[in-house]
DNA sequence: AACTACTCCTGGAGGC
DNA sequence: TGCCTCCAGGAGTAGT
């Protein structure tokens, strides 16, 4: 799915498209987007403006008017169109297949949302592994709550001392594997999780503990500098098929077999926890 | 408690 | 062309 920097991206543009709209309807075409979390059911939106639009961890809040929260996650293969009336795009993001601009609703768009403007918001999902629901502001909380998320990388509370600390309660996982937990991290999947460890020059499968203050200064500084240029220069670019784009960005993720930027010998590819991992075998040790 | 394997789905790419 | 296998940016759950 989207990770942080795609999110965080769609909801920066979604902000001016959406807040201060009134829904008017709500077509539900697969139950079960909104059933997984529980919630109200869809209908509840109907009458409430959006007044904010927020992020925790991989999840869109959009806060409404009458003290409801529309919570929404993308998974793997989610992706939201805001359109208006006449057909043009007025925001869009999540996973970039299918294209932007492709007609909607097609049969993968699973939710419409039509606001008082003519506008409409699609939620599609090829695998349908994304979620749905709306809460009142209460529950919502509750809701994140019970997912025990770990900290932003962004947030002032993360300091590289408390990062530290947290990497020391959990030793004997790979890092790779720590860096996907949401509950010790939030915000990172296996594009950027691949990115940082490859910035930092350290192997996916150390385990945690064996790292040294000096590697996870490089760690802490990795992850946040990855982050940091995919919300400023654009998203890693991915081809269809999840192999890197013509960008020089992702520099490992989805480049098996490809010359590393750094050393020029092969990237490689191995699975951890069924997650494909590209390294370079100089750099990262 | 900590860690791992399995699972929910569809569709595109590449081998034969 | 058709069929097969593998692969894809997530995370909840059940098992050890």
């Amino acid at each position: 799915m989207p990770e942080l920097p795609e999110v965080e991206t769609l909801r920066r543009d979604l902000v001016p498209t959406l807040t201060g709209r009134t829904i008017t309807e709500v077509e539900l075409r697969l139950p079960k987007l909104m059933t997984a979390w529980g919630g109200l059911p869809a209908e509840a939106l109907v009458g409430c403006r959006v007044e904010r639009i927020e992020r925790r961890a991989k999840i869109l809040l959009v806060r409404l008017s009458g003290g409801l929260t529309l919570l929404m996650h993308l998974k793997l293969s989610g992706q939201l169109a805001h359109r208006a009336a006449d057909g043009s795009t007025l925001a869009a993001g999540g996973h970039p297949t299918p294209a932007f601009d492709a007609p909607l609703p097609h049969k993968s768009t699973h939710l419409i949302v039509g606001l008082h403007d003519g506008s409409r918001l699609y939620l599609t999902d090829i695998r349908q592994f994304g979620r749905a629901a709306v809460f009142t502001d209460a529950d919502a909380e509750a809701r994140l709550a019970a997912m025990k998320l770990g900290p932003e990388p962004f947030d002032a509370s993360l300091s590289l001392d408390t990062f530290r600390a947290r990497l020391a309660r959990r030793p004997k996982p790979p890092i790779k594997t720590l860096l996907l937990d949401q509950s010790f991290v939030v915000g990172l999947g296996n594009i950027y999780a691949n990115e940082a460890l490859g910035e930092a020059g350290i192997a996916p499968t150390r385990p945690a503990g064996t790292l040294s203050p000096e590697e996870t200064g490089r760690l802490f500084a990795a992850i946040r500098a990855v982050l940091e240029r995919a919300l400023t220069e654009g998203v890693a670019d991915l081809a269809r098929n999840g192999a890197a784009g013509d960008r020089d960005f992702p520099r490992f993720h989805g480049r098996a077999g490809l010359p590393c930027y750094v050393c020029g010998a092969m990237i490689e590819r191995l699975k951890l926890n069924g997650r494909s991992c590209y390294h370079c075998r100089t750099c990262q040790v």
